[in-house]
DNA sequence: GCTGCTCTGTGCGTTGGCGTACATACGGCG
DNA sequence: CGCCGTATGTACGCCAACGCACAGAGCAGC
C-alpha cells in the first residue's frame, strides 16, 4: 500500500463560512478545543476536566491499524484533527469502509456495549492527533458519568445509521456518486477542502478497482468540482459536489445532526 | 405486494438435531419459553417475571410496518416465532434489508441509545407472535436492570456487526450466494426448514430484480439445495446451502454467538 | 540529469445485474 | 370445470464494473 499520506491533515487556518454554519460546528462546545473532539465536548465542563486527566494525546499515523477483527480493544480513541475508517473485511482480503470517524465520534464503540473485542478493522486514514483512554478507565467513567453515557449512546446510534445508509448506498449508487459523497464526508470531518488522498486508497474505501476511481474522479475533475494530482485532492465546488453525490450524503448528515 | 405470506410461521414440532446443537439454542434460558424470545431469556428469572407483567403479546402480520424512518418509536418488540426485517430506504423507493431480527433480538434499539426516532423501516417479514412494551416503560426498566441493559447492549453490538457485514456482502457477493445466506439466516430465526416466501419479496430484501432471484433460486433448486413453489421455500440440504452461501453467513453467526 | 518509484490514465474482453416485456404454470373460487 | 390472479420462467439489449495489462507522468534522490 502507498505511504504518501503520512503528512498530517492540518486544520486550515481559515475556516470557510459554510463550514462554520454547519450543524457539527454548532454542536461543539467551546471547551472541546483542547482535544478537538466534539463528542467529548458534549459532556459538561466539570466532568470533561476530569476526563482530560485520563486522556492521553497520541499521534495517529497514516495506515496505522488501531484494531483488527478479533483484537481486544485496549484503548478507545477520540480523534481530533484525524480520521479513522471502519472497515469490514470479507474473504480475508477484500475490505469495504462502512463508517468514517472524525472529531464528531470515537473509535471503540463495542466497548461501550460491553463487548471487548472488535469485529472490524479500524484504520487511520488521515494522520493527526487524537486522545485515547485505557479501556478499563473508559468503562469506569462511563459507569459514573451519565452525560458521557448519553453522548456515547447518541453517537452509537448515529454510527449505526451511517453504517446502514452506507450499506444501501453501496448497493444502489454508482461509483461517481459514492466518490463524491465520500469526499464530502471526509471534508466535513477534517474541516478542510483539500487533503492527501490517493486513488489507490480511495478504491479500497469504496470497494472498487483503482481504475474505477480514476474514471469517476476524472469525470468530477472535468466538471470542475474537484482537482487532484499525485495524492492530493481539493474540493473546489462544494455545492456542485453535493449535487453530484447521492442523496445518502445529506441523509447521513441529517441523521448525525 | 403479494399477501400470501400471512400464514404464521409455525415452529416445527420436531426440531432437527443440528438446530439443537446451534449456539443460539444453548444461550436461550428455559424460562424464555413463555415469550419465545431469547434476549429476554438472558435476564435472571426474577427480573424476567417482572418484565412479563409489562409485556403485551401481539400478533405481527405479514407486511405490517412497525416503524418508518422518522417515526417515533412507541413500543419495542421482542419477536417470538416471528421475523422482522430492518430496511434502509434510499431515494424514497428503493429498499435494502440491512438486518434481520428474530427471537434472538429486539426491534427498537435506537430507544436504548437514547434516540426516540427510527431511522429505518421495520417490516414484518414472517407473521407470528411477539411481545411488546411501551417505550417509556422499557426505558424505565432499562435504567433499573443491569442484566437487561447488558443483554440489550450485547444485542446492539451483534446487530451493528450484522449490518456492517451485510454492507460488505452486498458489495462483493453475487445474488446466488446472498440468497443462500439469507435463507439460512431466516431458517436460524424461525427454526424451521420451510417457510412462506415469494421471489418478489426476496428481491426486495436482497435489493435486486425479481428475475435475479428467479435465476439464483432456480440454480439452487437445480443443485438440490432448496425446493420451492408458489410462495413456499424448503431447505432440503442445509450443509450444501451453507457451502453455496458466502462466508458472511458463518461470519455473522459466529459474531452473534 | 538520470533513475526509480509511485501515482494516474487507457484499452482490451468479460460478466453480473438492470429494465422491460412477455410467456407459462399453479391454485383458489365461482 | 374453467376462469383469473398471482407466482414463476424466459428472452433481449444495455451498461457499470470487473480483471488484467501496460503506458505516461510527476516527484525524489543520487
Amino acid at each position: 500500500m502507498n505511504e504518501n499520506l503520512q503528512t498530517p491533515l492540518l486544520a486550515p487556518s481559515v475556516v470557510s463560512p459554510s463550514l462554520q454554519s454547519d450543524r457539527a460546528g454548532a454542536r461543539q462546545a467551546a471547551h472541546a478545543e483542547s482535544t478537538g473532539n466534539s463528542l467529548l465536548g458534549a459532556v459538561p465542563r466539570k466532568e470533561y476536566q476530569r476526563l482530560l486527566t485520563l486522556l492521553e494525546p497520541v499521534t495517529l499515523t497514516f495506515g496505522e491499524v488501531l484494531f483488527e477483527p478479533g483484537d481486544a480493544i485496549r484503548h478507545v480513541y477520540f480523534p481530533g484533527v484525524s480520521l479513522v475508517s471502519l472497515l469490514t473485511l470479507v474473504d480475508n482480503h477484500l475490505a469495504l469502509e462502512v463508517g468514517l470517524v472524525g472529531r464528531e465520534g470515537m473509535v471503540g464503540i463495542p466497548l461501550a456495549l460491553g463487548v471487548g473485542v472488535s469485529s472490524i478493522r479500524a484504520l487511520v486514514q488521515g494522520a493527526g492527533v487524537a486522545m485515547r483512554m485505557k479501556s478499563a478507565q473508559f468503562l469506569k467513567e462511563l459507569g459514573q458519568s451519565l452525560p458521557l453515557q448519553r453522548a456515547v449512546h447518541r453517537y452509537t446510534h448515529a454510527l449505526m445509521a451511517q453504517i446502514a445508509q452506507t450499506a444501501a448506498c453501496n448497493r444502489f449508487h454508482v461509483v461517481e456518486e459514492r466518490l463524491a459523497r465520500w469526499l464530502l464526508m471526509t471534508r466535513d470531518r477534517v474541516q478542510s477542502n483539500d487533503f492527501p488522498m490517493t486513488q489507490e486508497f480511495l478504491s479500497h474505501m469504496l470497494g472498487v478497482r483503482r481504475v474505477g476511481v480514476t474514471k469517476a474522479a476524472g469525470e468530477l475533475q472535468k466538471r470542475k468540482l474537484i482537482e487532484y494530482s499525485r495524492g492530493n485532492i481539493s474540493i473546489i465546488d462544494q455545492h456542485g459536489l453535493e449535487d453530484a453525490a447521492c442523496s445518502c450524503y445529506r441523509a447521513v448528515r441529517t441523521l448525525s445532526a
